[in-house]
DNA sequence: TGCCTGATGTTCT
DNA sequence: GAACATCAGGCAC
């Protein structure tokens, strides 16, 4: 793992915060270049009951169990896929949820696949994934490699991350775990 | 503008 | 067999 990416094994919190700012290239099947910024994102880890890592390794989760970097897919409500980053030491389950990005490159591209243009395309976890065209494909995949490449940028000033509550879930709902940038229109509503 | 609900499959119990 | 880290469309106000 190069250094720039050592800030993932620390805690998943640690790591959310820190991802945000930081940009994903995706690369189509296509072959053409979308490029994202993280605007959003949550922590889970094992010690957390929300977590899907709670009750220990299983068969879909054991990408959060392994070392920090690669992608953690899931599929959930029959029709959304979710992608996670973990985090932490291997042996830990530990990931991010990506909740929302920000077009930077390819904004055509994902308004076409998405059908839909403007913020509301990709402002949610179900709605980027579909928006990259992540699916189980993806499952297990080294962010340091295309066509998903996690680009470090310069960390953001703590006053402009905003912590709040997380959205969605019924568990341990009220932790503090979500994070985004203050004031970016591409977080997601509520 | 805001609540309610249907869609729909993987995963774990 | 039930839960689920969601989204979008419809209808009421």
């Amino acid at each position: 793992m190069p250094a720039e990416l050592d800030f993932l094994t620390g805690t998943a919190t640690q790591a959310a915060k820190r991802l945000l700012g930081c940009e994903l290239i995706r690369t189509l099947p296509g072959g053409q270049k979308v490029r994202v910024k993280i605007v959003e994102t949550e922590s889970y880890d094992q010690t957390d009951p929300a977590s899907h890592t709670y009750n220990g390794p299983t068969q879909r989760n054991q990408v959060m169990f392994g070392p920090a970097g690669f992608l953690y897919v899931y599929f959930t409500y029959g029709m959304h896929y979710c992608a996670n980053i973990s985090a932490g030491q291997a042996g830990f389950g530990a990931g991010v949820l990506l909740r929302a990005v920000e077009p930077l490159e390819g904004q055509d591209e994902v308004e076409q696949i998405r059908g839909i243009a403007g913020v509301n395309a990709t402002n949610g976890p179900g709605k980027l994934t579909k928006a990259l065209q992540i699916d189980f494909d993806l499952r297990g995949h080294n962010l340091q490699l295309e066509p998903l490449e996690l680009i470090v940028r310069p960390e953001l000033d703590q006053s402009q991350i905003v912590t709040t509550t997380r959205i969605g879930i019924s568990k341990a709902a009220e932790d503090l775990r979500r994070f985004y940038i203050a004031g970016n229109k591409y977080v997601s509503k509520k």
